[in-house]
DNA sequence: CTCAACAGTTGTATAAAGACAACAGTTGTA
DNA sequence: TACAACTGTTGTCTTTATACAACTGTTGAG
């Protein structure tokens, strides 16, 4: 079915969009960046609990993502006892980069395509979207994203 | 734009249908199961080189998934150096429910629109996939395809 | 028959994910 | 103030992935 088959070309170029993301840190530690870069500096607590992993597990992860960069730690001013993460710059960096070849892989199938084929798949594409709906974060993100 | 969007809702669906699979292994014991589906049995040596791991890596994936009962090694007969894997039916049964499941995913979103719809969806994935092309084995594979 | 090339497994190490229990500050409340 | 509740980190352990080196058995070439 043709939708399947679409779907396929779609993940190729998801999957080639993170390959430099996995070359530089693991899966796990991908899906910290992207929620991150989704819900913006969040306390290590909540952050654990959208990962869905255990905060001990969370703590080293972030330990590792400090040591190459990737993330910052901050203690919050209101309470000392809470603690912050966010992105650095390069973390951000890279993010977007992987979100931007996604996109330009993507654009770069329609600009080749006759201007009444690009409108068709325009159309078809809105009319799946509507209707199946917008994914669960948390399924996304088992795909890293 | 709408491709990406729809990519999202799609992308969803293969999340979706991968979960159970990942109760039962991990990611990368899992990719050996969609390897020897797409296939058929094979030499250890050329699934290793397909999966993209050490041989030494892959004995030890594959006798973990002996073990679970979703693979069976047996010798060659015409060489008795070379081990053929191959997914037992409970293997099989595994991978082809995922892929059920994620058609039918989709096929649940289609047949909820009016004809017309169903036709616009299908004429503009079609075209999509056309102009996409298949993606290499190699990235669908990263995740978990 | 002998030996080099081949195929797969095992020995050994390292890195990471993951969880639970225990611990150390920090806060808020009685 | 004293103490319970909260937040994050550390200690400890298990499992897996991963690779390289060494080893065992098997073939094929000479």
């Amino acid at each position: 079915m043709a939708t399947l088959v679409a779907s396929r070309s779609l993940l190729g170029f998801v999957a080639q969009s993170l390959a430099p993301a996995l070359e530089e840190m693991t899966m796990p530690q991908f899906r910290v960046l992207v929620v991150l870069d989704g819900v913006g500096p969040s306390r290590m607590g909540d952050l654990a609990e959208r990962v869905g992993v255990h905060p001990s597990t969370l703590s080293r992860t972030v330990d590792r993502l400090v040591g190459a960069g990737w993330l910052e730690r901050a203690s919050s001013q209101e309470s000392r006892r809470e603690v912050h993460v966010a992105l650095t710059k390069r973390g951000h960096k890279l993010v977007d980069e992987i979100t931007a070849q996604r996109r330009s892989g993507i654009v770069g199938v329609l600009e080749g395509l006759a201007p009444e084929d690009r409108a068709a798949v325009h159309r078809g594409m809105e009319i799946f979207a509507t209707a199946a709906g917008e994914a669960s974060p948390g399924d996304l993100l088992e795909l890293g994203l």
